[in-house]
DNA sequence: TCGGCGCGGATTGTTCAACAATTTATGGCG
DNA sequence: CGCCATAAATTGTTGAACAATCCGCGCCGA
Protein backbone atom coordinates (compact mmCIF):
# COMPACT_ATOMS: atom_id res chain seq x y z
CA UNK A 1 0.00 0.00 0.00
CA UNK A 2 1.40 3.71 -0.72
CA UNK A 3 2.41 5.86 1.35
CA UNK A 4 -0.46 8.26 2.21
CA UNK A 5 1.61 11.17 0.65
CA UNK A 6 0.73 14.16 2.76
CA UNK A 7 2.85 13.74 5.99
CA UNK A 8 6.72 12.19 5.87
CA UNK A 9 7.89 13.38 8.66
CA UNK A 10 10.50 11.81 11.59
CA UNK A 11 8.62 9.02 12.77
CA UNK A 12 9.02 8.53 16.33
CA UNK A 13 12.77 6.32 16.00
CA UNK A 14 14.23 6.63 19.16
CA UNK A 15 10.70 8.44 20.25
CA UNK A 16 10.62 8.06 23.97
CA UNK A 17 7.74 5.03 24.58
CA UNK A 18 5.24 6.36 27.21
CA UNK A 19 5.79 9.91 26.95
CA UNK A 20 3.07 12.23 25.59
CA UNK A 21 2.73 10.96 22.03
CA UNK A 22 -0.63 12.74 21.86
CA UNK A 23 0.80 16.04 22.32
CA UNK A 24 3.91 15.20 19.70
CA UNK A 25 0.82 14.32 17.29
CA UNK A 26 -0.61 17.42 17.74
CA UNK A 27 2.62 19.72 17.34
CA UNK A 28 3.47 17.60 14.12
CA UNK A 29 0.00 18.30 12.51
CA UNK A 30 0.54 22.05 13.95
CA UNK A 31 3.23 22.62 11.41
CA UNK A 32 2.11 20.49 9.18
CA UNK A 33 -0.65 23.15 8.89
CA UNK A 34 1.39 26.20 9.67
CA UNK A 35 3.96 25.31 6.82
CA UNK A 36 0.83 24.91 4.11
CA UNK A 37 1.67 21.36 3.42
CA UNK A 38 -2.27 20.80 4.97
CA UNK A 39 -4.06 23.09 3.10
CA UNK A 40 -7.70 24.64 4.60
CA UNK A 41 -10.19 22.31 3.96
CA UNK A 42 -8.11 18.79 4.06
CA UNK A 43 -9.27 16.36 5.15
CA UNK A 44 -7.59 14.54 8.06
CA UNK A 45 -8.66 10.58 7.88
CA UNK A 46 -7.89 8.69 10.75
CA UNK A 47 -7.18 5.73 8.88
CA UNK A 48 -4.31 7.48 6.57
CA UNK A 49 -2.92 9.37 9.26
CA UNK A 50 -2.57 7.27 12.13
CA UNK A 51 -0.33 4.80 9.53
CA UNK A 52 1.47 8.00 8.52
CA UNK A 53 2.46 8.79 11.81
CA UNK A 54 2.72 5.25 13.41
CA UNK A 55 0.37 6.12 16.00
CA UNK A 56 -2.96 4.56 16.90
CA UNK A 57 -6.31 5.83 16.32
CA UNK A 58 -6.91 6.33 19.56
CA UNK A 59 -3.61 8.33 20.20
CA UNK A 60 -4.68 10.58 17.27
CA UNK A 61 -7.63 11.37 18.40
CA UNK A 62 -6.04 12.81 21.28
CA UNK A 63 -4.50 15.10 19.32
CA UNK A 64 -7.58 15.98 17.20
CA UNK A 65 -8.75 16.84 20.33
CA UNK A 66 -5.75 19.42 21.41
CA UNK A 67 -5.98 20.84 17.51
CA UNK A 68 -9.93 21.73 17.85
CA UNK A 69 -9.60 23.52 21.59
CA UNK A 70 -7.40 25.68 19.09
CA UNK A 71 -9.63 25.95 16.55
CA UNK A 72 -6.80 25.13 13.80
CA UNK A 73 -9.21 22.40 12.93
CA UNK A 74 -12.91 21.91 12.89
CA UNK A 75 -14.46 18.53 14.06
CA UNK A 76 -17.77 17.58 11.95
CA UNK A 77 -19.79 15.12 14.08
CA UNK A 78 -19.53 11.51 11.96
CA UNK A 79 -17.86 13.55 9.29
CA UNK A 80 -14.27 14.22 10.02
CA UNK A 81 -12.17 16.50 11.24
CA UNK A 82 -10.91 19.52 8.41
CA UNK A 83 -8.31 21.93 8.57
CA UNK A 84 -9.90 25.25 9.74
CA UNK A 85 -11.08 27.69 6.48
CA UNK A 86 -11.11 30.41 7.74
CA UNK A 87 -14.03 32.82 6.08
CA UNK A 88 -14.85 36.38 6.20
CA UNK A 89 -16.62 36.01 9.73
CA UNK A 90 -13.26 34.65 11.32
CA UNK A 91 -11.36 37.23 9.96
CA UNK A 92 -13.38 39.68 11.73
CA UNK A 93 -13.42 37.09 14.78
CA UNK A 94 -9.41 37.39 14.64
CA UNK A 95 -9.05 40.86 14.81
CA UNK A 96 -12.07 41.49 17.44
CA UNK A 97 -9.14 38.87 19.82
CA UNK A 98 -6.29 41.42 18.30
CA UNK A 99 -7.97 44.77 18.75
CA UNK A 100 -8.33 43.85 22.63
CA UNK A 101 -5.48 42.11 23.23
CA UNK A 102 -2.61 44.15 21.82
CA UNK A 103 -3.97 47.69 22.62
CA UNK A 104 -4.54 46.53 25.72
CA UNK A 105 -0.54 45.10 26.29
CA UNK A 106 0.98 48.13 24.46
CA UNK A 107 -1.21 50.27 27.35
CA UNK A 108 -1.11 48.48 30.31
CA UNK A 109 1.85 45.49 29.74
CA UNK A 110 4.34 45.22 32.67
CA UNK A 111 7.45 44.34 30.52
CA UNK A 112 7.36 46.11 27.42
CA UNK A 113 10.71 45.38 25.75
CA UNK A 114 11.25 48.04 23.56
CA UNK A 115 14.79 46.66 22.28
CA UNK A 116 13.26 43.78 21.31
CA UNK A 117 10.96 45.23 19.39
CA UNK A 118 13.39 47.15 17.71
CA UNK A 119 15.29 44.24 16.80
CA UNK A 120 12.65 42.38 15.28
CA UNK A 121 12.01 45.41 13.04
CA UNK A 122 15.59 45.15 11.84
CA UNK A 123 15.08 42.36 11.13
CA UNK A 124 11.70 42.99 9.59
CA UNK A 125 13.68 46.13 7.15
CA UNK A 126 16.54 43.71 6.19
CA UNK A 127 14.21 40.95 4.71
CA UNK A 128 12.26 44.07 2.83
CA UNK A 129 15.29 45.05 1.38
CA UNK A 130 16.22 41.49 0.55
CA UNK A 131 12.79 41.33 -1.16
CA UNK A 132 12.23 38.30 1.26
CA UNK A 133 8.34 37.81 1.67
CA UNK A 134 8.42 34.76 3.78
CA UNK A 135 11.17 36.46 6.47
CA UNK A 136 8.78 39.45 6.54
CA UNK A 137 5.71 37.50 7.37
CA UNK A 138 7.71 35.72 10.25
CA UNK A 139 9.19 39.09 11.32
CA UNK A 140 5.82 40.68 11.41
CA UNK A 141 4.31 37.91 13.38
CA UNK A 142 7.05 37.92 16.34
CA UNK A 143 6.80 41.54 16.61
CA UNK A 144 3.07 40.93 17.43
CA UNK A 145 3.94 38.05 19.55
CA UNK A 146 6.20 40.64 21.63
CA UNK A 147 3.84 42.93 22.23
CA UNK A 148 1.60 40.53 23.65
CA UNK A 149 4.84 39.04 25.78
CA UNK A 150 4.38 42.84 27.72
CA UNK A 151 1.45 40.99 29.58
CA UNK A 152 3.62 38.65 31.29
CA UNK A 153 0.18 36.58 30.99
CA UNK A 154 0.91 33.04 29.98
CA UNK A 155 -2.90 32.09 28.68
CA UNK A 156 -3.13 35.65 27.36
CA UNK A 157 -0.07 34.48 25.24
CA UNK A 158 -1.64 31.18 24.52
CA UNK A 159 -4.78 33.10 22.91
CA UNK A 160 -2.30 35.14 20.82
CA UNK A 161 -0.46 31.62 19.74
CA UNK A 162 -3.85 30.71 18.89
CA UNK A 163 -5.23 33.52 16.85
CA UNK A 164 -1.38 33.80 15.03
CA UNK A 165 -1.97 30.11 13.60
CA UNK A 166 -5.11 31.05 12.38
CA UNK A 167 -3.78 33.80 10.70
CA UNK A 168 -1.75 32.10 9.19
CA UNK A 169 -4.47 29.66 8.08
CA UNK A 170 -6.22 32.73 6.51
CA UNK A 171 -3.45 33.66 4.30
CA UNK A 172 -3.26 30.02 2.85
CA UNK A 173 -6.35 30.27 2.16
CA UNK A 174 -5.96 33.23 -0.30
CA UNK A 175 -5.52 31.40 -3.64
CA UNK A 176 -3.46 34.64 -5.06
CA UNK A 177 -2.58 36.00 -1.98
CA UNK A 178 -0.72 39.29 -2.40
CA UNK A 179 2.26 40.95 -0.23
CA UNK A 180 0.81 41.95 2.96
CA UNK A 181 3.35 42.46 4.88
CA UNK A 182 5.69 44.65 3.03
CA UNK A 183 3.45 47.94 3.95
CA UNK A 184 3.16 47.32 7.18
CA UNK A 185 6.84 47.06 8.10
CA UNK A 186 6.67 50.45 8.56
CA UNK A 187 3.65 50.64 10.64
CA UNK A 188 5.45 48.81 12.78
CA UNK A 189 8.74 50.87 12.80
CA UNK A 190 5.93 54.16 13.89
CA UNK A 191 4.96 52.33 16.75
CA UNK A 192 8.22 51.07 18.22
CA UNK A 193 9.28 54.85 17.30
CA UNK A 194 6.06 56.06 19.98
CA UNK A 195 6.61 53.37 22.21
CA UNK A 196 10.41 54.42 22.75
CA UNK A 197 9.06 57.99 23.57
CA UNK A 198 6.82 56.56 26.48
CA UNK A 199 3.57 57.41 24.49
CA UNK A 200 1.41 54.39 24.85
CA UNK A 201 -2.03 56.10 24.81
CA UNK A 202 -0.74 57.03 21.33
CA UNK A 203 0.70 53.72 20.33
CA UNK A 204 -2.40 52.28 21.27
CA UNK A 205 -4.93 54.34 19.29
CA UNK A 206 -2.38 53.90 16.37
CA UNK A 207 -2.07 49.97 17.17
CA UNK A 208 -5.58 50.05 17.22
CA UNK A 209 -6.25 51.85 13.60
CA UNK A 210 -3.50 49.72 12.23
CA UNK A 211 -5.61 46.60 12.88
CA UNK A 212 -8.18 48.24 11.48
CA UNK A 213 -6.68 49.03 8.10
CA UNK A 214 -5.44 45.56 8.33
CA UNK A 215 -8.62 43.75 8.63
CA UNK A 216 -10.24 45.87 6.28
CA UNK A 217 -8.14 45.22 3.50
CA UNK A 218 -8.10 41.68 4.32
CA UNK A 219 -11.53 41.76 4.10
CA UNK A 220 -11.61 42.91 0.65
CA UNK A 221 -9.32 40.65 -0.87
CA UNK A 222 -10.92 37.58 0.81
CA UNK A 223 -14.30 38.50 -0.43
CA UNK A 224 -13.12 39.61 -4.27
CA UNK A 225 -11.35 35.63 -4.12
CA UNK A 226 -14.73 34.04 -3.25
CA UNK A 227 -16.13 35.61 -6.34
CA UNK B 1 -18.17 -3.35 44.26
CA UNK B 2 -19.11 -0.19 45.86
CA UNK B 3 -20.11 2.55 44.20
CA UNK B 4 -16.90 4.78 43.79
CA UNK B 5 -18.91 7.23 45.70
CA UNK B 6 -17.66 10.90 44.76
CA UNK B 7 -19.99 11.04 41.59
CA UNK B 8 -23.04 10.34 41.35
CA UNK B 9 -24.54 12.08 38.37
CA UNK B 10 -27.56 11.03 36.00
CA UNK B 11 -25.67 8.30 34.05
CA UNK B 12 -26.23 8.23 30.17
CA UNK B 13 -30.17 6.28 30.36
CA UNK B 14 -31.14 7.81 27.33
CA UNK B 15 -28.04 9.23 26.06
CA UNK B 16 -27.37 9.19 22.43
CA UNK B 17 -24.48 6.75 21.55
CA UNK B 18 -22.69 8.08 19.02
CA UNK B 19 -22.57 11.84 19.92
CA UNK B 20 -19.87 13.39 21.74
CA UNK B 21 -19.16 11.73 24.96
CA UNK B 22 -16.16 12.92 25.57
CA UNK B 23 -17.51 16.09 25.44
CA UNK B 24 -20.60 15.29 27.78
CA UNK B 25 -17.83 13.83 30.18
CA UNK B 26 -15.76 16.64 30.66
CA UNK B 27 -18.68 19.10 31.19
CA UNK B 28 -19.59 16.79 34.25
CA UNK B 29 -16.53 17.07 35.53
CA UNK B 30 -16.37 20.44 34.86
CA UNK B 31 -19.40 21.15 37.15
CA UNK B 32 -18.23 18.51 39.77
CA UNK B 33 -15.12 20.70 40.04
CA UNK B 34 -17.08 23.70 39.82
CA UNK B 35 -19.63 23.01 42.14
CA UNK B 36 -16.53 21.87 44.51
CA UNK B 37 -17.39 18.23 44.41
CA UNK B 38 -14.18 17.42 43.51
CA UNK B 39 -11.43 19.52 46.01
CA UNK B 40 -8.92 21.32 44.80
CA UNK B 41 -5.59 18.54 44.66
CA UNK B 42 -7.90 15.64 44.65
CA UNK B 43 -6.72 12.74 42.12
CA UNK B 44 -8.94 11.95 39.56
CA UNK B 45 -8.35 7.97 39.08
CA UNK B 46 -9.08 6.95 35.56
CA UNK B 47 -10.36 3.58 36.59
CA UNK B 48 -12.84 4.88 39.45
CA UNK B 49 -14.28 7.44 36.99
CA UNK B 50 -14.65 5.85 33.99
CA UNK B 51 -16.45 3.13 36.07
CA UNK B 52 -18.50 5.78 37.62
CA UNK B 53 -19.23 7.25 34.79
CA UNK B 54 -20.22 4.42 32.73
CA UNK B 55 -17.90 5.52 30.01
CA UNK B 56 -14.70 3.53 28.91
CA UNK B 57 -11.09 4.69 29.88
CA UNK B 58 -9.99 6.20 26.67
CA UNK B 59 -13.32 8.14 26.08
CA UNK B 60 -12.19 9.37 29.54
CA UNK B 61 -9.33 10.31 28.53
CA UNK B 62 -10.43 12.49 25.68
CA UNK B 63 -11.95 14.63 28.45
CA UNK B 64 -9.40 15.36 30.85
CA UNK B 65 -7.54 16.36 27.53
CA UNK B 66 -10.01 19.21 27.33
CA UNK B 67 -10.11 20.04 30.88
CA UNK B 68 -6.23 20.06 31.14
CA UNK B 69 -6.29 22.50 28.42
CA UNK B 70 -8.58 24.54 30.17
CA UNK B 71 -6.33 24.36 33.08
CA UNK B 72 -9.03 23.17 35.66
CA UNK B 73 -7.33 20.08 35.93
CA UNK B 74 -3.64 19.14 35.88
CA UNK B 75 -1.98 16.50 34.68
CA UNK B 76 1.42 14.81 35.83
CA UNK B 77 3.24 12.33 33.36
CA UNK B 78 2.82 8.70 34.57
CA UNK B 79 1.02 10.08 38.16
CA UNK B 80 -2.53 11.25 36.82
CA UNK B 81 -4.39 13.97 36.61
CA UNK B 82 -5.20 16.04 39.76
CA UNK B 83 -7.85 19.20 40.39
CA UNK B 84 -6.09 21.74 40.18
CA UNK B 85 -4.94 23.59 43.18
CA UNK B 86 -4.13 27.11 42.48
CA UNK B 87 -1.73 28.91 44.54
CA UNK B 88 -0.12 32.44 44.88
CA UNK B 89 1.26 32.12 41.29
CA UNK B 90 -1.55 31.04 39.69
CA UNK B 91 -3.67 33.51 41.47
CA UNK B 92 -1.55 36.36 40.39
CA UNK B 93 -1.69 35.30 36.36
CA UNK B 94 -5.51 34.92 36.95
CA UNK B 95 -5.49 38.75 37.67
CA UNK B 96 -3.14 39.45 34.88
CA UNK B 97 -5.52 38.32 32.23
CA UNK B 98 -8.39 39.91 34.38
CA UNK B 99 -6.65 43.60 34.44
CA UNK B 100 -5.43 42.79 30.79
CA UNK B 101 -9.64 42.07 29.34
CA UNK B 102 -12.01 43.49 31.28
CA UNK B 103 -10.43 46.96 31.29
CA UNK B 104 -10.19 46.56 27.60
CA UNK B 105 -13.78 45.38 27.22
CA UNK B 106 -15.17 48.14 28.98
CA UNK B 107 -12.67 50.65 26.71
CA UNK B 108 -12.84 49.52 23.55
CA UNK B 109 -16.12 47.16 23.65
CA UNK B 110 -18.47 47.27 20.99
CA UNK B 111 -21.77 45.95 22.44
CA UNK B 112 -21.58 47.31 26.61
CA UNK B 113 -25.01 46.20 27.93
CA UNK B 114 -25.34 48.83 30.47
CA UNK B 115 -29.54 47.55 30.96
CA UNK B 116 -28.00 43.92 31.42
CA UNK B 117 -24.98 45.13 33.90
CA UNK B 118 -27.68 46.78 35.68
CA UNK B 119 -29.94 44.03 36.24
CA UNK B 120 -27.04 42.02 37.34
CA UNK B 121 -26.38 44.67 40.40
CA UNK B 122 -29.49 44.80 41.10
CA UNK B 123 -29.64 40.95 41.46
CA UNK B 124 -26.55 41.31 43.58
CA UNK B 125 -28.14 44.34 45.81
CA UNK B 126 -30.95 41.70 46.67
CA UNK B 127 -29.03 39.11 47.22
CA UNK B 128 -26.88 41.12 49.97
CA UNK B 129 -30.15 41.93 51.81
CA UNK B 130 -31.00 38.25 52.02
CA UNK B 131 -27.76 37.85 53.25
CA UNK B 132 -27.14 34.77 50.23
CA UNK B 133 -23.51 34.68 49.72
CA UNK B 134 -23.93 31.94 46.71
CA UNK B 135 -26.34 34.26 45.07
CA UNK B 136 -24.15 37.14 45.43
CA UNK B 137 -21.00 35.14 44.23
CA UNK B 138 -22.95 33.88 41.62
CA UNK B 139 -24.02 37.73 40.19
CA UNK B 140 -20.67 38.80 40.97
CA UNK B 141 -19.08 36.15 38.29
CA UNK B 142 -22.69 37.19 35.91
CA UNK B 143 -21.47 41.02 35.85
CA UNK B 144 -17.80 40.13 34.90
CA UNK B 145 -19.16 37.67 31.88
CA UNK B 146 -21.46 40.30 31.27
CA UNK B 147 -18.29 43.10 30.63
CA UNK B 148 -16.68 40.84 28.30
CA UNK B 149 -19.40 39.75 26.58
CA UNK B 150 -18.45 43.55 25.15
CA UNK B 151 -16.38 42.20 22.71
CA UNK B 152 -18.33 40.53 21.01
CA UNK B 153 -15.55 37.90 20.61
CA UNK B 154 -16.24 34.44 21.19
CA UNK B 155 -12.80 33.02 22.12
CA UNK B 156 -12.08 36.10 24.80
CA UNK B 157 -15.37 35.33 26.50
CA UNK B 158 -13.81 31.74 26.29
CA UNK B 159 -10.82 32.99 27.96
CA UNK B 160 -12.47 34.59 30.45
CA UNK B 161 -15.16 31.52 30.88
CA UNK B 162 -11.86 29.50 31.63
CA UNK B 163 -10.61 32.28 34.17
CA UNK B 164 -13.10 32.23 36.21
CA UNK B 165 -13.42 28.81 36.46
CA UNK B 166 -10.01 29.44 37.80
CA UNK B 167 -11.41 31.90 40.41
CA UNK B 168 -13.93 29.71 41.68
CA UNK B 169 -10.98 26.61 42.59
CA UNK B 170 -9.27 29.25 44.48
CA UNK B 171 -12.22 30.00 46.31
CA UNK B 172 -12.68 26.51 46.66
CA UNK B 173 -9.12 25.97 48.49
CA UNK B 174 -9.08 28.56 51.04
CA UNK B 175 -10.16 26.91 54.35
CA UNK B 176 -11.76 29.74 55.71
CA UNK B 177 -13.05 31.66 53.15
CA UNK B 178 -14.34 34.98 54.16
CA UNK B 179 -16.65 36.72 52.11
CA UNK B 180 -15.17 39.06 49.33
CA UNK B 181 -18.50 39.16 47.41
CA UNK B 182 -20.18 41.08 49.78
CA UNK B 183 -17.53 44.41 49.31
CA UNK B 184 -17.35 44.33 45.63
CA UNK B 185 -21.19 44.85 45.33
CA UNK B 186 -21.16 48.29 45.18
CA UNK B 187 -17.47 48.76 43.69
CA UNK B 188 -20.25 47.13 40.43
CA UNK B 189 -22.39 49.51 41.33
CA UNK B 190 -19.95 52.47 40.93
CA UNK B 191 -18.63 50.87 37.82
CA UNK B 192 -21.88 50.55 36.62
CA UNK B 193 -23.06 54.60 37.52
CA UNK B 194 -19.39 55.77 35.57
CA UNK B 195 -20.32 53.34 32.75
CA UNK B 196 -24.44 55.03 32.55
CA UNK B 197 -22.40 58.29 31.76
CA UNK B 198 -20.40 56.83 29.31
CA UNK B 199 -17.28 57.30 30.91
CA UNK B 200 -15.34 54.77 30.25
CA UNK B 201 -11.91 55.94 30.33
CA UNK B 202 -12.86 56.63 34.09
CA UNK B 203 -14.41 52.98 34.65
CA UNK B 204 -11.40 51.35 32.85
CA UNK B 205 -9.35 52.60 35.89
CA UNK B 206 -11.75 52.46 38.27
CA UNK B 207 -11.85 48.86 37.02
CA UNK B 208 -7.76 47.76 37.03
CA UNK B 209 -7.52 49.81 40.53
CA UNK B 210 -10.75 47.26 41.78
CA UNK B 211 -9.05 44.23 40.46
CA UNK B 212 -5.44 45.50 41.89
CA UNK B 213 -7.38 45.65 45.35
CA UNK B 214 -9.39 42.37 45.01
CA UNK B 215 -6.33 40.43 44.22
CA UNK B 216 -4.02 42.13 47.18
CA UNK B 217 -6.97 40.85 49.45
CA UNK B 218 -7.18 37.44 47.65
CA UNK B 219 -2.99 36.93 48.16
CA UNK B 220 -3.16 38.30 51.79
CA UNK B 221 -6.02 35.56 52.83
CA UNK B 222 -4.07 32.87 50.70
CA UNK B 223 -0.66 33.40 52.26
CA UNK B 224 -1.86 33.64 55.45
CA UNK B 225 -4.30 30.52 54.81
CA UNK B 226 -0.96 28.50 53.97
CA UNK B 227 0.87 29.23 57.02
C1' DT C 1 16.65 1.84 65.37
C1' DC C 2 17.13 3.64 61.09
C1' DG C 3 18.21 4.48 56.24
C1' DG C 4 18.57 2.70 51.81
C1' DC C 5 17.38 -1.43 48.43
C1' DG C 6 14.75 -3.99 45.70
C1' DC C 7 10.67 -6.28 44.59
C1' DG C 8 5.75 -6.70 43.50
C1' DG C 9 1.30 -4.43 42.86
C1' DA C 10 -1.19 -0.66 41.15
C1' DT C 11 -1.72 3.05 37.73
C1' DT C 12 -0.83 5.35 33.58
C1' DG C 13 0.38 5.41 28.41
C1' DT C 14 -0.49 3.27 24.20
C1' DT C 15 -1.99 -0.09 20.96
C1' DC C 16 -5.13 -3.33 18.77
C1' DA C 17 -9.37 -5.30 17.40
C1' DA C 18 -14.15 -5.20 17.29
C1' DC C 19 -18.78 -3.32 16.86
C1' DA C 20 -22.59 0.30 16.50
C1' DA C 21 -24.02 4.43 14.27
C1' DT C 22 -23.64 7.45 10.51
C1' DT C 23 -22.18 9.25 6.29
C1' DT C 24 -20.87 8.56 1.50
C1' DA C 25 -20.72 6.13 -2.69
C1' DT C 26 -23.01 2.90 -5.86
C1' DG C 27 -26.31 1.33 -8.88
C1' DG C 28 -30.66 0.29 -10.50
C1' DC C 29 -35.48 1.82 -11.36
C1' DG C 30 -39.17 4.52 -12.74
C1' DC D 1 -32.41 12.42 -15.43
C1' DG D 2 -33.69 12.33 -10.74
C1' DC D 3 -34.55 9.35 -6.73
C1' DC D 4 -34.38 5.79 -3.50
C1' DA D 5 -32.40 1.51 -1.51
C1' DT D 6 -28.49 -0.93 -0.53
C1' DA D 7 -23.48 -1.58 0.15
C1' DA D 8 -19.01 0.30 1.43
C1' DA D 9 -16.26 3.36 3.99
C1' DT D 10 -15.60 6.28 8.09
C1' DT D 11 -16.32 7.83 12.60
C1' DG D 12 -17.57 7.01 17.73
C1' DT D 13 -16.92 4.10 21.49
C1' DT D 14 -15.71 0.11 23.97
C1' DG D 15 -12.90 -3.58 26.16
C1' DA D 16 -8.83 -5.96 26.71
C1' DA D 17 -4.03 -6.36 26.52
C1' DC D 18 0.75 -5.01 27.27
C1' DA D 19 4.84 -1.89 28.35
C1' DA D 20 6.56 1.65 31.21
C1' DT D 21 6.44 4.01 35.34
C1' DC D 22 5.42 4.98 39.98
C1' DC D 23 4.32 3.62 44.83
C1' DG D 24 4.32 1.12 49.08
C1' DC D 25 6.36 -2.38 51.81
C1' DG D 26 9.33 -5.53 53.70
C1' DC D 27 14.24 -6.82 53.96
C1' DC D 28 18.89 -6.06 54.83
C1' DG D 29 23.00 -4.05 56.65
C1' DA D 30 25.12 -0.59 59.48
Amino acid sequence: MPTPSLIRYALPDEAAPHAHTGAWVASVLRKSIADGQLEPGAKLSEQQLAEALSVSRNTLREAFTVLAGELIVTRVPNRGVFVMAPGAEQVREIYRVRRLLEPAAVLWGTRLDVAALEGVVETAQRAREAGDVAAMASANQRFHEQLIRATESSQVERLMTQVLAQMRLVFHAMRRAPDFHTRYVDANIALVQLLRQGERVAAADELRAYLDRAEAELLGHLEADEA
